[in-house]
DNA sequence: GAGGTTAGTCCAAAAATTGGACTTTGTCGA
DNA sequence: TCGACAAAGTCCAATTTTTGGACTAACCTC
């Protein structure tokens, strides 16, 4: 398969792969996350190369992920802004940085902290039920395929924790 | 800066990238999470090239994200399981999926759906925080450097969400 | 008019990915 | 005993992507 028809399947998480999974998106979210908005500041920040960051965020844009915003004219300069689609993406985010936190994180801990505003605790965010409040665990959710996608060998769904 | 080098930062998402952020592991990680085991049904399902396909699995393997088990002897040959810290990815690949359905869903929904096995709910997860129950956006965290990465320009912290 | 700032583009070299054929080890059926 | 089959890869040449660095464009300030 090429990598472009990936995007053109019905499955939600190869769909959303085609924007994130590369080398550098990830890091450019991260960064959205904190603030950072322009384009010499992401290439300085990553360390990226010029050309790849310019497609990442052109790429980003076409997704409705990011929006272009004029922040001074003479001359015309646009900045990149999270557009509500793209806000979304934070507990993504998040998530990510929760498991490099627990699993990467050296003698000294994590070299940025995450706090809850309103009751001030450390955060390494779980998953919830947005009806229960449970905290959810991959035997958790039951997976029920609606209609195997075209062509896609199903799954015999077996347990995911060993036993 | 070279991709190679990504991984050598103490980011926790650099860290993090560099195992995750490519055209297919998280893919892969997904079909780990629905039961999928074997080489074989991993590239008859995602219909990646072999080549890339070991390559993955071998670096998932080395970050210890997967490990090798034995399945059967004469001839000897083994499958791949999720470890503890592959599935600590759980929470990973559950809001990457609720992006794509929120954002990539058609007209007839998501083709998978996934409820809570307890109460029986749809699944659309959302980060909450362990410490006090509440559920938590981008706005709702204060990310604070511990320290600057070496040589990283810093961010003057700027607000995400759009006035 | 020289030098600075920001957001890119252009190019050739290097690295990664692709598709398909091939390998290895051992089954099973005729 | 021979041929076909299965699983988990490896090998290779062609294609695609990424890289680093130089360059461009538009306007500012000194």
């Amino acid at each position: 398969m090429k990598w472009e028809d990936v995007s053109d399947t019905q499955c939600s998480i190869a769909r959303s792969s085609a924007v994130l999974s590369d080398r550098w998106t990830l890091l450019i979210l991260s960064d959205f996350f904190l603030g950072v908005r322009r384009f010499e500041m992401f290439q300085q920040r990553l360390g990226m190369s010029r050309t790849t960051l310019a497609n990442r965020l052109t790429r980003l844009e076409e997704h409705g992920v990011v929006r272009l915003q004029q922040y001074q004219t003479n001359p015309d300069r646009y900045e990149y802004r999270l557009t509500a689609k793209g806000l979304d993406l934070h507990p993504v985010i998040a998530t990510i940085v929760g498991w490099g936190d627990k699993h990467y994180a050296g003698e000294d801990g994590p070299p940025i902290i995450h706090q809850h505003k309103t009751c001030g605790a450390d955060i390494h965010a779980v998953l919830a039920c947005p009806e229960c409040g449970e905290t959810i665990g991959p035997s958790d959710i039951v997976a029920r395929a609606r209609e195997d996608a075209p062509g896609r060998p199903s799954v015999e769904r077996r347990p995911v924790v060993s036993a």
